[in-house]
DNA sequence: GCTATACTCCAGCAAACTAGTCAGGTTCAG
DNA sequence: CTGAACCTGACTAGTTTGCTGGAGTATAGC
């Protein structure tokens, strides 16, 4: 039970898609700047990338000036769906085995400890749920994080 | 992020000694009984047994009519204790590494990420800190969970 | 005391998982 | 058409997990 590197490199760099974009929600954030910044090493994120890609919740735009952007609008972003693509569905990382289960007529201590664990995956969803990108872009902008500028840029 | 068996089991088994010996808190459970009751195989739950008792959660006693037990009243022992125990304490398991950390004075995607992190670490805390062994032994009578007699008795 | 019983300590090990790395390919702006 | 940037899949070193086994120690009951 413990956050893995995927899921917190993962996190901060969805946040950081969404922090750098947030005026301008068009903008293709670049992988490289990304790792730079957030110190993520860099063809370990473009895996990560791919994974919340495939789960559309980021998309990709290839060549020159590509990158990536968030496919929704932070308000309807939940930090549940970006933990979820990267450490599978937050509920079932504490259910239990079907096979662990007897299909036992007879109410056995499975049965208190796997409605325990049940209640335990439905508190954590509910907390993972409550909190949008929307809200950590907020708290990025209360915090004052850095606005670092792309590494390259071509303002004419 | 996920409950490991070790975990699982060393709940299942702390809640099987609370529960078979809630009429006699001074009675031995043997570990053998409890792997057969439980599914666990006996050779990995005497290591749990090892670590809960290090712990100072439950006591040993060696020799014929040996066995464990809960080294303390139900009522104050708490599910993040053993779940402490046996994968580490919570707060532990979402923190940030220090060498993640910057020191930086300028905050960052890190300050914002890492005090999430921690306030779901709080959460855990407490929803873990909630639960006592006295509650797991109520569920337990409620759903009139079996109470087996030990493989060995020796009334008279 | 003796003996069987049950816990204790330590060591080893296969499978799975983690956190990357690498090579080569595809798309696309300019 | 060139090079920037994403894409795909395989590979791997290191760690963790979930056990299994052997040898030892304490103790209840005879």
């Amino acid at each position: 039970m413990r956050l893995s590197a995927k899921t917190k490199y993962g996190v901060r760099a969805v946040f950081d898609i969404a922090y750098h974009s947030q005026d301008d929600p068009g903008i293709a954030i670049q992988a490289k700047d990304i790792a730079l910044r957030e110190q993520i090493p860099l063809r370990y994120l473009e895996q990560i990338f791919q994974d919340l890609r495939r789960a559309g919740i980021i998309e990709s735009k290839r060549g020159p000036r590509g990158g990536y952007l968030l496919k929704r609008n932070p308000k309807d972003l939940t930090l549940a769906e970006i933990v979820g693509v990267l450490q599978g569905p937050i509920q079932e990382l504490f259910a239990v085995d079907e096979s662990d289960q007897e299909a036992d007529k007879q109410p056995t201590s499975h049965a208190v400890t796997s409605a325990l664990w049940e209640e335990l995956g439905v508190v954590l969803t509910n907390w993972f749920d409550g909190i949008t990108l929307a809200d950590l872009i907020e708290r990025g902008n209360v915090l004052e994080v850095a606005r670092e500028p792309a590494s390259t840029m071509y303002f004419i």
